[in-house]
DNA sequence: GCCAATTATGAAATAAAATTTCATTTTTTC
DNA sequence: GAAAAAATGAAATTTTATTTCATAATTGGC
């Protein structure tokens, strides 16, 4: 565990005299990792023996050693936490903010993955006689950046955001077609109807959408993508981006699992695009 | 920097005895970082003015302050470092690897924004008569999530994913209005001449694109995203999501900008869709 | 509210660790 | 191959941390 936490933790288990120690520290700990025990002792008032019983009681060796935790705890600097936007937030503040709570969110989604399930996934878009992509709003973007990716794997792949297309793709759909629901919420009532009716037709349904929702019970398999959208101000952030990497990931299985042929033929699609762009001059 | 890598790198400017030292470090650093001077100059079979000096090439005031830079180093586990996906990774792996590229391509990303550019583009963006966002492949998800979000603001806002389009477009505009082109690359001839028609018909053009690019040339604003695409097996992958998260800074700083009452009608927004959902039951 | 027991605290002594000094050895340069 | 420069370590010194122990403060029992 972090010492700074801990020691914030143990705050009222402490003697008086180890209590300043402990405000001392917790106050500007960059500069008690510059000072030494007689140094930290004069500015926190007390005796050196008081710091070292005190480094003793959060279960370190003695004062250098705490020194190395706590060295330790602030290089751990911004563990991407979620942080609220502020009203005041300066442009500065609520770039470093929005950008940490993206990141933050990538690893608690990425945790929410499981990778049996990734793989199973993979299989079922290697083997599908056509893929679709279904969303609304934010997740229509996700579902038409798949479309995008998928196409360049030269299979059939279609994209609706459109409740009725939806609709009437899905009651098409047969086994051996893949269709892939993509929704945050998972509670948008049309796509959890599209998603029954896929499975009624026997197609294999793949959910991208958050554990235990409406929309992931219909589903054949459910990828889980659990964030917690905290710093939106009303409008689906971190969850659209968590579900982008999802797709790469699965666009990357699939490629891995075509082999190497297949792979240089990506390279082919894309130099095709070279010639609708300028040199680069390095 | 990191210490041990700068050990690494620094190598062969040191002496003999000062590579011993050196190697010991490298080969077993969190021993080093429980050891006194005397028992690690033992350990590298040379003797404790030499460690010190070797603390002090380092650029570290002596060994102690020595410790606490590699305690630090040591701290920062895997700091979200770019990996190459392998042919032969565990779908386990290469999820991992894309999380944590998609990651440190955020973090790099958000280095390379310049606030009091986000903050100007923001100015710009809420005086607008028109806004446009403009993308190709990739990049139209980008344009396509931008009008999403923007459409909620209740401003005038379109997205166009198609060359014609975007000249038509870019043609018409006027002064007042804003123009917004994306891309990754900053090469795409099409969108760099709509950037430069657009520019001419005196709208303010700003460019999410990577730093000296032919597209950042002709931009009013230029929001640099750069990033180091090279887990991609030849399709965009991080550069799009940036991009994204800079729509989201862009969003956010819209909403701030515009006070709280406008954010009261976003929820309104926000609120209007919940007939088209299910209930939560918690 | 008072006294004994317990706990907390700091001054001084001690121990440990790091640094400096300086003489010796090794390497480089001409 | 000799002089100069650089590297190295033994010993001395300094700095820093820890222990010991006496004193002060606090707590609990009556």
């Amino acid at each position: 565990m972090n010492i700074l936490e801990k020691i914030a933790n143990e705050l009222d288990t402490l003697s008086k005299s180890e209590r300043k120690v402990a405000e001392v520290i917790l106050s500007s700990p960059s500069t008690v990792i510059h000072s030494s025990i007689a140094a930290l002792a004069k500015q926190a008032n007390i005796s050196e023996p008081t710091v070292n019983r005190f480094c003793r009681r959060l279960d370190t060796k003695g004062y250098p050693d705490f020194k190395l935790h706590l060295a330790q705890s602030l290089a751990n600097g911004t563990p991407y936490v979620n942080r609220h936007v502020d009203e005041n937030d300066s442009a500065d503040e609520y770039t470093a903010k929005i950008f940490e709570s993206t990141m933050a969110n990538l690893e608690l989604a990425r945790k929410s993955l499981d990778p049996t399930l990734i793989n199973k996934s993979v299989d079922v878009l290697t083997q599908a006689n056509q893929i679709s992509f279904f969303g609304l709003g934010a997740s229509a973007i996700v579902a038409h950046d798949a479309q995008n990716k998928f196409f360049r794997f030269n299979v059939p792949v279609v994209y609706f955001d459109d409740i009725l297309m939806q609709r009437m793709s899905a009651i098409n759909s047969r086994q051996g077609d893949v269709v892939i629901v993509i929704s945050h919420t998972g509670r948008t009532k049309s796509l959890v109807e599209v998603a029954s009716l896929a499975k009624e037709n026997d197609a294999t349904v793949i959910g991208i959408t958050t554990t235990g929702t409406p929309l992931a019970k219909e589903c054949s398999i459910v990828l889980s993508v659990d964030v917690s959208e905290d710093t939106d101000l009303y409008m689906p952030m971190s969850s659209r981006i968590a579900q982008l990497a999802l797709v790469d990931v699965l666009a990357t299985g699939f490629t891995l699992r075509r082999g190497s042929k297949f792979r240089d033929n990506l390279k082919k699609v894309k130099d095709s695009l070279r010639s609708s762009r300028f040199d680069r001059k390095d």
